[in-house]
DNA sequence: ATGTCC
């Protein structure tokens, strides 16, 4: 793995600190190493963080933190609020699932929930709802929960292909198949930034204030809705594979919270950035790339105890087909290096979020590791990646 | 990212 280097850029006019970790390995864009600058100027911002993901984003960068003080900024953590990963351990074995067999078994995922879970489902979004008024129809939520989205969201089977040594505290099973789901609070957390900021544009909030309050209530309900999609979606996965599964972790990678740095408390903001308080966690790759399980070192403040939350983003979204489609066919996306399937029935999903749009994730890894910031546990690969199914109507 | 912006 290549020799770490961490960048402390600059420091801005007001101070606040600007970090990148980055290995010369990695692929790290211009403009979004710009975004990160410009979001660190403003007022109350203390520190910034770039992690070895960081790529441009609308407006702030992704796969980076930022701490404030006095105030925070509901658009620096963006739309899809409480966005994150889960990872389950089924107990299906490995050598009896082709990936054409979870393809079959698997079938399409979309609309709503089978009815065997429906009950279950409700019961715990109707628990959430209670009290929180939201700028958005609560039937949209209920059809919603238990969908993945679209973008850069998935649900993946994985396949064990390596424990290293910190692996041993650990009871991980190498002959069994992993499900990984990245989601986040799909409409809901759009619909509360939205009327967030057409109430008060993107400058930020007194901590204090009501409508600071209200914010957070609302962007607590959003990552509650989030979690409670992810642990959905792994079920409807889990029940059409006839199985069951244990959660290892659900880390949520887009929020702000209250927090301390260097002694002041503040805000912690976490845009595409994976907390390194909050036990193990997975570190994915693209679809055509490992995915590698990560314990954090140690509380590492420098790093506003964050992580890279997957490989980053290399190419534009909308570059994609026009770079890829001299030499690849559609239908050549649906598989992969390591000949895992993907599941994807949108054309432009299928060019956008190709393996090459993507960095090498052992680069991202190795920086997190040669800065001290994890040691690994466990390699996975991809056996089937599901993206977009067949449309449930019309 | 998005019951996706016209």
């Amino acid at each position: 793995m290549g020799h770490s280097m961490q960048v402390k850029v600059r420091a801005n006019a007001d101070a606040a600190e600007v970090r990148i970790f980055a290995n010369p390995d990695v692929w790290l864009e211009a403009s979004a190493v710009e975004q990160l600058h410009t979001t660190a100027t403003l007022p109350h911002i203390r520190a910034a963080v770039g992690l070895p993901d960081l790529h441009p984003g609308r407006g702030y960068p992704v796969g980076a933190a930022f701490f404030s003080t006095g105030h925070f900024y509901p658009a620096l953590v963006g739309g899809d609020i409480g966005c994150g990963m889960a990872l389950w351990q089924t107990p299906l074995k490995t050598h009896q699932y082709s990936a054409q067999k979870l393809e079959k078994r698997i079938g399409s995922q979309e609309g709503a929930l089978p009815e065997a879970l429906q009950a279950g489902a409700y019961a715990e979004l109707n628990g959430l709802l209670q009290e929180v008024s939201l700028p958005i129809d609560a039937s949209l939520l209920a059809s919603s929960l238990g969908t993945i989205g679209g973008g850069n969201h998935f649900a993946e089977v994985l396949a064990l292909d390596h424990l290293y040594e910190a692996a041993s505290a650990l009871q991980l099973s190498a002959k069994t198949l992993y499900l990984l789901v990245h989601s986040g609070s799909r409409g809901l957390g759009g619909a509360i930034l939205r009327a967030h900021v057409d109430a008060f544009g993107h400058r930020g909030l007194a901590a204090n204030s009501p409508a600071a309050a209200a914010y957070l209530q609302q962007h607590d309900l959003a990552q509650q809705f989030a979690h409670c999609n992810r642990h959905w979606i792994a079920q409807r996965f889990l029940h059409s594979l006839r199985s069951e599964g244990e959660c290892l972790l659900d880390v949520s990678h887009n929020h702000v919270l209250a927090a301390t740095y260097q002694g002041q408390s503040g805000y912690l903001h976490r845009k595409g950035a994976t907390p390194s308080d909050q036990g193990i966690v997975m570190v994915p790759g693209s679809r055509g790339d490992y995915s590698y399980l990560v314990r954090p070192v140690a509380e590492r403040q420098e790093a506003l105890c964050s992580l890279a939350h997957g490989a980053g983003r290399k190419w534009a979204r909308a570059d994609c087909e026009g770079r890829l489609s001299a030499k690849f066919h559609a239908s050549d996306l649906r598989t992969t290096r390591f000949a895992s399937s993907v599941v994807c029935n949108d054309k432009a999903l299928l060019f956008e979020e190709a393996p090459q749009a993507y960095k090498k994730v052992d680069s991202v890894v190795a920086t997190l590791v040669d800065a001290g910031l994890v040691e690994l546990i466990a390699r996975f690969k991809p056996v089937l990646t599901y993206k977009k199914g067949a449309p449930t109507c019309c």
